[in-house]
DNA sequence: TGATCTATCTCGATA
DNA sequence: TATCGAGGTAGATCA
């Protein structure tokens, strides 16, 4: 296997004393210490101290290119981001080939918060009706479109977690589809699994029902459906 | 040192083929795959693939606990969070002694620009006088209070990016201010450092002002004035 | 402890 | 390519 293909290959490990410097969208430094210096296959670099665990000290993300030169690694990417990082004593180094990996599967985002709630729209209330998920605006999709059992519109926004800026987006979409006489009037409906006290106030105050969903309801709800065929 | 120092107190690199399982905020999944595992001094523990310099594939932050028997480690944090790790082949397995880490230096954030702005606020006009930083209100504190050459007042909000729910903030803000008879009318400048055309648009449409703050040049202009004296 | 806000946010989708 | 929005956002600050 030739050089290059190794450097492009592998995960390598760095236990080193070093110092880093980045210039790019901030400054930053840091002082001399032991860190793990990590170069992955992707040519992707992150400097990690002993503690958290999600977010590295330093880093630069791909695609960037490295150069190895007398102790000194210099890193850059397209945009002219520089990470410069000196080498004083190194404790440790190893590479490992590791392949390409599989990628997550996940479950409980708000997309899937969507299509359960728009599967079960009487969620909302008893004889309503789903008109469309992702209506479409000038200004962007509407989550979900409905009618309520008397046939009035109702614009459904969801989030995970309900929050200020969601309320304002449903607001700026209330005050345009208002203004579509074969809409209008339509009413607001604010739809998380959580929502903060001032997004309930806001949405309040504007008039904006606000409905806490059940991730696990909707989906028990949606099971016993499906046992059902 | 007793084995619950040594716990404690290192860094410990296993390359490992495993399985994960996360349960908590969401369910996630990863199928049987080389992937680096990291366990820091702190008990966190985070597993990488080889792409990537930020985000780890799956990680449990401190405090949390880690339990291991069998291959099967498990770590759980206090809201009951688990993370589930079965390693089915080890590759390798390391322990480093870091220490504690001195820390980053940092420098050009936004509580940075504030300080230059209000410094130099003559930089939104000739004649222009501050009243305050962080002017507080009933929602929270105003970036920037000052008065333009007409003696009218007017609020700063400032961003590093310039987004559409900055302007929304500074909208509050100006509404709550405009019924303060003592200081009505009030006026808004939205400043920072790259403005979005969407907050832009809706900054304009609401008769709000938008300036590009840039730090290199307010910086100089501080540096200039510092080396006057 | 909870709420709010920033971030070298990262990352993915989309126009 | 630029923009937009979600994130197991994490992490810091302040009440």
């Amino acid at each position: 296997m030739s050089v290059e293909a190794v450097r492009l290959g592998v995960m390598r490990l760095v236990i080193a004393r070093c110092t880093v410097d980045y210039a790019g969208r901030l400054s930053a430094h840091l002082p001399s210490a032991l860190r793990l210096i990590m170069v992955k296959a992707d040519g992707s670099v992150s400097i990690h101290a002993d503690d958290r665990a999600y977010k590295p000290l330093n880093w630069m993300s791909p695609p960037c290119s490295l150069k190895e030169e007398d102790g000194t690694w210099t890193v850059v990417n397209k945009a002219g981001e520089k990470l410069i990082i000196s080498i004083e004593e190194t404790i440790h180094d190893s590479s490992h080939e590791l392949g390409v990996d599989p990628g997550l599967v996940k479950d409980g985002v708000e997309a899937h918060l969507q299509e359960l709630l728009a599967d079960r729209i009487t969620t909302l209330g008893a004889g309503w009706t789903l008109v469309r998920r992702e209506y479409p605006t000038a200004i962007g999709p509407v989550d979900i479109l409905c009618r309520d059992s008397d046939g009035a519109t109702v614009a459904v926004e969801i989030k995970r977690r309900g929050e200020i800026d969601g309320v304002e987006q449903l607001t700026r979409y209330l005050e345009l589809l208002n203004r579509d006489p074969l809409l209008a009037p339509v009413r607001g409906i604010f739809a998380a699994q959580e929502i903060k006290p001032q997004a309930k106030v806001l949405a309040t105050d504007r008039g904006i029902g606000c409905v806490v969903l059940d991730y696990d309801a909707l989906r028990g709800v949606e099971d016993d459906k499906l046992k059902l065929f």
